[in-house]
DNA sequence: ACGCTGGGGTTACCGTAAGAGACCAGGTAT
DNA sequence: ATACCTGGTCTCTTACGGTAACCCCAGCGT
């Protein structure tokens, strides 16, 4: 193990602060893209539904998070000019591809939750 | 009408705001944490090579990542009282949980490069 | 004895970005 | 007339990320 020179890039190469990659991985590893995408991962959804689901989310900043996604072709925003306006975001099928890895992380947070919360304890503990 | 009022919650339940998987999901989130990570996993590095490794990383930034993780009982951290002090991060077990679902991640990213970017040019040039 | 270098940080400051919350458009039910 | 609905935008304040300067400790050149 350790071959501790300025090696071999190990997976692509977001390790240049130019590379594209770095800044995807900005995106999708924002906070909220994480859960906005959990939730149309079950299906679309509309603005205010999106808003009641992830709590503690800004409208601001649920806007922001939903204008980037569709910026980036991972969710489809529809607009129904009906009576009171109807807004429905949707996954596209490359924003489907998302729901994988992301779900992984999830469910490595939620596996890790408790490890995690003892280790702060200890640590904190300890100062 | 769709009463998709606080209905079923997918994925564990980091959709309610005081749920601690949201705290780990936004420190794993974070943008430095995936880097850091993602080298580490390659093998232990001091701080100085990570610094390097990881372009555009402050050392503020790159400790406060550290110390995350650290707390976070992900990262070990060795101090060799020697003549210039030397200091090795490795990931621990439960860091090394965490290599799988970033690498899903960073390999996604990499391999949407492409459609994301020309997405967010059609995107741009509509306005 | 004095300053310089190098590793691994800490501290002070500052600008941007996030969050809270008021306000808006446009139509309809009261 | 006006209150209400959705899906936002505008404004203000606060918190966080980034920059750069400084610290400690030892050795080394002068």
């Amino acid at each position: 193990m350790v071959t501790q020179s300025e090696g071999p890039v190990l997976f692509g190469s977001p390790y240049q602060a130019d590379c594209p990659a770095r800044r995807i991985l900005d995106r999708i590893g924002d906070r909220w893209t994480v859960l906005v995408v959990g939730v149309l991962a079950d299906g679309e959804a509309r603005f205010s539904q999106l808003s009641r689901r992830i709590e503690g989310v800004s409208k601001k900043m649920l806007t922001q998070t939903l204008r980037g996604l569709e910026r980036d072709g991972l969710v489809r925003r529809t607009v129904y000019p009906e009576v009171p306006v109807r807004v429905v975001y949707a996954l596209t099928d490359a924003g489907r591809t998302l729901c994988e890895p992301l779900r992984a992380l999830q469910e490595w947070a939620i596996a890790h939750l408790g490890d995690v919360a003892a280790s702060q304890e200890v640590y904190d503990r300890a100062n």
